[in-house]
DNA sequence: TGACTAATAAGAATTATTCCTATCTAAATA
DNA sequence: TATTTAGATAGGAATAATTCTTATTAGTCA
């Protein structure tokens, strides 16, 4: 998804296109990364130095009612997010030593047997799925790091 | 996984058996649900008034750290812990509306094919898979509550 | 009994996140 | 163009889960 695009789906939901917004949006525009807020708003005070804490939550949370990004839950106390592709459902690899994280495209919804849910009346809106463990660089030296 | 035999482990870990940990051991003691930190600690403060919460958050790290319960991450900002047993590995159903939880006898993990994390040369320690939505009772009314 | 160490209570500190409020600004209107 | 209005912001306070600090207490062992 472009970054035009986010800025269309974010007029359309009628909000505004302030500099600090097209800022976040340059934020994911580069890559697959999985930022945290307070990462975000370390990138954007290079540009806008006063901008607060409290706008990169506030836009991150717009967003994401906007289904333009998702929240991503490392269990390390902080989220992270990253851009909501159309086909792009994927889950993760973290590295519990150097935090370093990738994405994996396997998804257990499709094996799981759907007939388990339907006996619980139990209806799925979403799941998480995420692999923690050492990545290459940290294989061999494998002590958690907090 | 007896009580008794919980008492045990922390004894070889050289742990004492104080009145307040014998008394978290017996939250546990009365089957499968999913305290947080702060349930466990209005339950205790039952026959304790005086207990801190931070006794309660010291030993469930105490407990965690021997193996002898789990932490769960329900991405609702608050750890819950439950017995981890020998042959118990699961995982759960959660319902967004009333917090209900459920355990769920399927893991993904035998369905990945191994050959992808070799590939990428990554070591598995843990892993997280949750199925978050409406309970029967919660089916229906289906409004999500913070 | 005395010394040593683990464990505790109480409250302060920390961290991620949200809330409050006064100010600012872009868009809509007159 | 000047005015109004609603959306957005900065700054700082508030909140909530968790951890840290410190002085005190209580087992344990010599």
């Amino acid at each position: 998804m472009s970054s035009v695009c986010l800025v269309e789906r974010l007029k359309k939901g009628g909000y505004r296109i302030t500099p600090q917004r097209q800022e976040i949006i340059n934020c994911f525009g580069s890559g697959g990364k999985h930022y945290s807020a307070e990462e975000i708003h370390q990138e954007i005070k290079n540009k806008f130095p006063n901008v607060s804490l409290d706008t990169v939550y506030r836009n991150l949370n717009t967003m994401r009612e906007l289904g333009i990004i998702e929240a991503l839950n490392f269990e390390d106390g902080k989220c992270r997010y990253e851009l909501a592709g159309e086909n792009s459902h994927h889950h993760h690899l973290i590295c519990i030593r150097c935090g370093m994280s990738e994405e994996l495209d396997f998804c257990p919804l499709k094996f799981l047997d759907s007939s388990l849910l339907r006996d619980k009346k139990f209806t799925v809106e979403r799941h998480s799925f995420e692999l923690y463990g050492y990545c290459s660089s940290c294989t061999g030296s494998k002590r958690e790091v907090k």
